[in-house]
DNA sequence: AACTATTTATAAGA
DNA sequence: TTCTTATAAATAGTT
């Protein structure tokens, strides 16, 4: 890639030689920053020019623990976190809380999003906190009325209980008063019954308020 | 240098960046070897893809062992110091992402929900659908549960009022087998009520199921 | 260090 | 992954 193909073996003129590696250095440095970020790589390069001079790139968080680990199995990344105990204490401290908060967050979220444009995605977090908020009015609205038809329900119930129990009372005392011959009063205690006991709905609307 | 000029970010297509990977790490070792020997120059060259594969070049005559010699020497300060900007970054980074979690909960709960962004608004939608959705499921088994009593106390309130008219209609009788002087049937008559009129409480777990 | 003719690397498409 | 090929990028040699 030049004016001229080129052997690849040592260029013996030394400015030659110089200029080139200059070249090639920066160009190679450029491409390990390029694969770093087009790829997600991580890179650690280290050049030392034959004069001894070293340039060296690490894309970050590429350490030299990371080649420690190569060479020296855990023991490199042993005695650097040695000496960063307590962030690493921290670091795992939080980690820990992350990912109780993160259970919680997956329990009340729900699936993946499809791509919506920003209005869509602002009209529906309308919708949503309106539908939200209805709902919960019309819940406890709801409530409230079946909570008043089950008490009325109870009152009705205890009420027919109580004209049963005073029915139960009133055809004690005929028997007894039958028994001594009273016969003129069961005309009147006739009369007093039929309006107690008629058989009506108790909620009729009770489907409609649903 | 390709068909296409790219711009140099992450490439986001998986398949794509893996395959631009393998391309451009061959590249960049091509060149590690090259200015190796055209140069004169040494070379450490690692590369982690982001799956956590490794490649690694060294020059001839360059071992690991002498580059960290060389880094005690010139660059071990800043390497140690690039350690602990790492684990402090990890730390900030970790904590951030609790903040935002604790944001996101809230956000959840219907607390601070103006001035969210276009992600975590259609986080929120899809939460909001979730909580919706349970809430109603919620409500309706509810509403079963509200329904059932209910029917239980018509059930219950039609048997009275049945109870009721057949007491009346035997009353009537009564009254009307007295008229005819029919005496001795009272007896009988006063031993089968009762059992029907014992008042007991209908639903007495209802509290609970609520 | 700039310039540019050329080579080389590689993005996109099979 | 590998091959192909049009094109972008790197760079050898020159100024």
């Amino acid at each position: 890639m030049g004016r001229g193909k080129i052997e690849i073996k040592r260029i013996e003129n030394s400015s030659n030689r110089q200029v080139t590696y200059s070249k090639r250095r920066n160009g190679i440095i450029k491409k390990a920053k390029e694969i770093t970020v087009l790829c997600d790589a991580k890179v650690s390069l280290v050049i030392f020019a034959s004069s001894g001079k070293m340039v060296e790139y690490c894309s970050p968080s590429v350490t030299v623990t990371d080649i420690l680990d190569k060479y020296h199995g855990q023991a490199g990344k042993k005695l650097w976190d040695a000496k960063h105990e307590n962030l690493s204490n921290e670091v795992d401290r939080v980690k820990k809380d992350n990912d109780s908060m993160q259970v919680e967050l997956r329990h009340l979220k729900g699936e993946d999003i499809t791509s919506l444009t920003h209005k869509e995605l602002m009209a529906l977090e309308n919708a949503l906190e309106n539908g939200l908020a209805s709902i919960r009015d019309k819940k406890s609205k709801f409530v409230d009325i079946l909570r008043e038809n089950e008490r009325a329900l109870e009152e009705e119930h205890k009420r027919l209980t109580y004209e049963l129990h005073k029915q139960e009372m009133k055809i004690e005392e005929n028997v007894r008063e039958l028994e001594n011959g009273y016969h003129q009063r069961l005309g009147n205690y006739n009369n007093q019954i039929p309006f107690a006991f008629r058989v009506q709905p108790i909620q009729p609307n009770l489907q409609e308020r649903m």
